[in-house]
Formats: C-alpha cells, structure tokens, sequence
DNA sequence: GTGAAAGCGCTAACAG
DNA sequence: CTGTTAGCGCTTTCAC
C-alpha cells in the first residue's frame, strides 16, 4: 500500500513552491529548467494522482447540459429515455451539473429546428440529441460548435462533425441478431416477412440498417432458400398490409419488426390466432412486454434508450468535473429479451 | 433554472451563522428553537444541495478495500471479476480509496480461511468477497463484524447476517430462461440432460438452484412429456459420464450445463460429431465463446462476474465518499448470449 | 520565474 | 447554545 502524495509533499521533496509544481504537472511554462528537472524527478519517482475532489471543487462553476429529444407521450420508445434524463438530473445536481430536458414532435423537423433554437439561446456547456433528422441536425451542430457548445448524441448515428460523441447500438448488427435469432425457431427455408412500421420516414435510415444486417445473415447461410419480404408500412396502414400479407395466396412463417412498433403486429397476430407466427421485434414498451409474455412475441431487442441517455449524461458530467476524456463512440450491448428474462432487466 | 445555494447563503438568509446551519443540516442538536426554526424556515423554501466534493474533500481519510476471491488461474471463471478490481482500482485512486484484490484457492476451504485471516489483519473498511464456502464464511463474516469492516457479497448469495449487500443474480431464474431457450429449439418432449460439472461440490447450492428454475420451467408446461436426467459429474470423470449419456441405449436432445465449464461438453459434443444436440451453458470464457461461435453452443447465460465486482466496489466507494445508500441487493439482468450479439458483449 | 496567499463549500474544534 | 476559525487539496492571482 504506497503513500498518497499531495501537491505540497511533492513540493516539499523538489524543494519548490505548490505554486511551481502546479505550473509544471500542468505544463503552463514559466518555470526554470533546473525547477522543472526537480519536480519532474520528483514526479517520476512517486505515483501521484491528483486529487480529483478537489480540483473540482475549485472549480465552483456550475454546468448546464441540455437534453433534446422526442416528445415521449408522442411515441413510447423515448419514454426510457427521459427516465434516464430524470435519474441524471438527481445524481449530478449535488455536483453543480443542472440538466433539462426538451422535446420536440418525432415526426415534426419543424419543431426539431424549434427546439434547437431555443437551446441555442440558452447556451448551455453540452447538448445531448437525439438526431432525427439528418439535414437539420447538420446546420444546427454547426451553430452549435460556434458558441462553443459540446455536441452529443445519442440513439441516432449519423455521421456529423462537430459532435463529441455517440452512444447507441450497432443496427446492422442488431439486425443480424434478430436473424439469427429467428433462424433458429423457424423451419429451413421458410417465408420471413420484414415490415418497417412508422409513421414518417424520418427513422428510414436506422430501419434500412436493420434490413441490411437481418438479410446479410441469411444470404450467408449455404444451400438456403429463405424468402424474405419486406415492407414499409405507416403505423395506419399497417392491418391492411397485414391482411395481404396473410392472404390466402400468400402466408408468413416469421415476422421481423423494425422499430418498436411491434406491438401493433403482434395484436394482429393475436387477433387472427395466427399462433405459429413467429414474431420478433424491438424495444421493452408496455405493450411490447405483455405481448412478449403471452409468447405472441418470441424475443425482443433491447435497445436500452435509457442506459444510452444515462451514459451520455455520464460522460459529459465526468468531462466537466474531471476532465475525464469522452470516447468517440460507445456501442452498447445488444440485449435480447424473452418472456424468461424480461424481469431481470425491468428491476434493472 | 433554479439557484444553486450554500451553506454560507442559507446562513445569510437566516441571520445565523454557518456553523448553526450545519448544526441544524445534520441534526447534532445544541441549536435553540428560534434558530432551528429560522433555518429550517429557510430549508424549506429553497431546494439546498450540499455540495458533495467539498463534503468529502473535507473528510481526507483514505479508504481501503479488500476484494476476497478464487484465484482465476485456477478457474478462468474469476478472470473478468478481476479486471473488475483492476477497472475499479484506476478509476477510486484519484478518490483516495484503495482496492486490493486477495486469492485463495477455489476448491481449498483452507486458503479461503488463511486469506480472510490475513485480511482480517490489515482491517480495511470493507471488505468485498465471494462467499464460496458457507460455514466458514459465516463466521468469518462475524469477525470482520467485530471490527466494525464492511462485508459486501458477490456471485454466490447466501444468506448470511452482518453483511452490507450482495450484487449477481437470482439463479432460479437463469435455470427458467436457460430452459424457456432450449424449449424453444428443441422438439417437445425431447430428451434433456442436465449436467453440473464442477472440480468440487462446494457450488452445489449454486447448480441446484438453477437446476430447480430449469425443471420449473419444463414442469409447469401442460401436456407435455420431457425427459430431464440430472447428472453430477467432476471434471475428470465429464466424458465417461458424456459416454454413458450418449451410448445405445440412451441419447440426448439437449444438455444444460450449469456451470462455466460447459466448453468440456462442447469439446465432446464436437468430437463425436453430436451436431444436432443442443447446448446451453454459463459464462464468456474463451473457450466457450469458440464454441459459441462454431455453433456447438448454442447459448451462453452471462453472469457478467465483471460488473459484479465493479459494481460492488462502486456501492462501496459511493457509500465512503458521498454517504449514499447501498441497496442490500442488486440483482443483474440476465444475459442471452448467442454467437450473434457475443461481440457486443466484449467490446463492453 | 517564483512563492505566498486567498478561496472553492463544507466540517469540526474552540472560545465565548 | 453560537459564531469564528482553520483547513481538506488544488488552482489562480498577485507581488516580488
């Protein structure tokens, strides 16, 4: 067990002042050759790692972090998200970090620009968003970096400049999971519907991502003859979609949900007792989980919305207080969720 | 936005002085009732924080824990338990808290107590352990009482007085989502063996515990008839054991190992060329996740030993540094992990 | 180029 | 019972 140094210890052994030692550990100059040899020997010597409390501490500047995101009561999936918000904001409010969170309308870029804007004027130290929509997010993270405001993201990874981070989930991967997974329950060869249920397209790029991965797997499969179809359908649309996907001419083996609107497939399968559908999907919402332990839905995706938002907060906080470095982007696990273990992760 | 307040702002608002504040704060009495009446007055109006680095800035003691577990080059199990410690000793040191990892020897109760005396000795303020053996942990445990050290729990969970808090998982469970997975990729009424490999049978409670989750699951399926052998085998008998289980006369459909070592099955599986039995183990060893990824496992259960540790030591610090509250039980999610999503686990 | 000193917010010791 | 004061380790300002 070593000693724990301070900076006056290690002044005392140069034989300098706290002063000087401080100037050399942060290498802002102004020190003679001979003091800078002595501290750095001294330095070399010891193991010293500065005290980080107090460092921050003197540091009494508060920091504002805004969060942008969907409206949660607009559509479900970014519920977990504001939780996540919400458990932030009482674990760094006693370290001077204050968080807000701001909603826009999923399906309104207009609003998205609105909300920006806003924030903007706030000027706070970091922004946290969730990207929707491309083109917009572009022109408002420029602005942003001009007042010097850290950019975050997190959910969407769209490949901007300017931002200092992402914290999300691999979709091409999640998509081969969600292949693999369905592989293993359904007979050789069998009919695989692929349905892409939004209401805009906003979200087009992350559900073509998922498509990729879920086909990149089964193209991979040898001597295979899988047939997969798939479909984009508004959440309004969708029973007609499924009607014809159900018709007597046509008929489905499995069902790959994209997003998290999967609950509204699986009440259609449930209605029409289509009980030999298999049907995985994305995303731990209410109505997702019953269906998953009723065994309408055989596996779900767990995206973790909340952990994302929580990690990104985590980040920024921890640069600010301790100037601890930010990874360009931090790809969490893909969880995959059955009627078994979806309590353990609803504890969490 | 709302003002951030200090001590020294309470106190002005209230017409006393700040030491009257801390008084009244944490309740140390020897405050006359007009007083405590003006700043509680005040405490009620404002949303006060104290400030949580200068709280422990103050309080310059160092802490010191030790993290009592088997050494992992005697079972490769216990090796992210200890990249936990060494995560946890680089991230706390800058904090003052010191972590030191101490090794017995997973199948020797001696070394179990040998180490625990040693650790005894050097009386830490807590101590982190993997209460391996139950007899004799009972009364170590109730030494390290009598010193007033702090004894938190990792992996196995027993019951056991005079302990903080025990983080890993509810293994009924892991035994009921093993079984819901080979269910759903086996045929009904397959054959099942259940195998529990272990050098020594101080695990025991831990394998029958999910045994008894995985038979739960089969047994409370209705009309259904499978057939589910249990089999105690020590790691030096496995394939003679894995002989008889698939001689002539007998055959399995599937096999559940309850521990680690499932890769021994695995290895014999693949030998024998066994490639329609399904296999389920624990733990992202090497080996298994080889196995894992040439399909001859078909899923691993994740024990994640790793956040295990870090989280324990995490309550610790938390607890040291800022008072904050340990639960006196976190149960982790439990993990599926297929050659899929294996990867999203490890980049961690 | 360097040291001395002040102060971040909180706690604890001490004098009144 | 209460106010004042010193000091945790670090940073920053200000004389010299």
């Amino acid at each position: 067990m070593m000693k724990k140094y301070t900076i006056k210890n290690i002044a005392e052994l140069a034989g300098v002042s706290k002063g000087t030692v401080d100037r050399v550990i942060h290498k802002r100059g102004k020190v003679s050759a001979l003091a800078l040899e002595k501290v750095t020997a001294v330095l070399n010597e010891i193991d010293y790692k500065p005290n980080l409390l107090a460092r921050s501490l003197k540091n009494t500047k508060d920091y504002h972090i805004c969060v942008v995101l969907p409206d949660y009561t607009k559509d479900a999936f970014w519920l977990p998200c504001y939780e996540g918000i919400v458990a932030a904001v009482n674990e760094f409010a006693s370290f001077g970090v204050f968080i807000e969170p701001f909603f826009f309308h999923p399906n309104d870029v207009h609003s998205f620009v609105e909300v920006n804007k806003k924030v903007l004027e706030l000027a706070p130290d970091a922004v946290l968003l969730a990207p929707l929509f491309y083109k917009e997010t572009v022109g408002i993270i420029n602005k942003y970096a001009l007042k010097n405001i850290i950019v975050s993201k997190f959910n969407n990874q769209l490949e901007i400049e300017n931002t200092k981070n992402f914290v999300g989930q691999d979709l091409f991967k999640s998509g081969r999971i969600a292949a693999g997974l369905l592989q293993m329950i359904i007979k050789k060869n069998a009919t695989i519907d692929i349905i892409h249920v939004d209401e805009d397209f906003n979200n087009s790029i992350h559900m073509q991502e998922k498509e990729k991965g879920f086909r990149d797997y089964f193209d991979e499969i040898e001597n295979s003859d899988y047939k997969i179809v798939t479909h984009n359908s508004k959440q309004s649309d969708l029973a007609n979609n499924l009607d014809s996907i159900f018709s007597d001419s046509f008929t489905s083996d499995a069902i790959f949900v994209t997003t998290s609107k999967v609950y509204e497939v699986a009440e259609f399968i449930k209605s029409k007792n289509l009980n030999n559908v298999k049907l995985i999907g994305y995303d731990l919402l209410e109505e997702n989980i019953q269906y998953l332990k009723e065994n309408v839905i055989d596996f779900l995706i767990h995206q973790n919305p909340k952990k994302q938002v929580y990690l990104g907060l985590n980040y920024l906080v921890d640069f600010f207080l301790f100037n601890k470095e930010i990874p360009s982007k931090s790809l969490l696990p893909i969880d995959i969720i059955t009627s078994e273990n979806i309590d353990t992760y609803l504890e969490n």
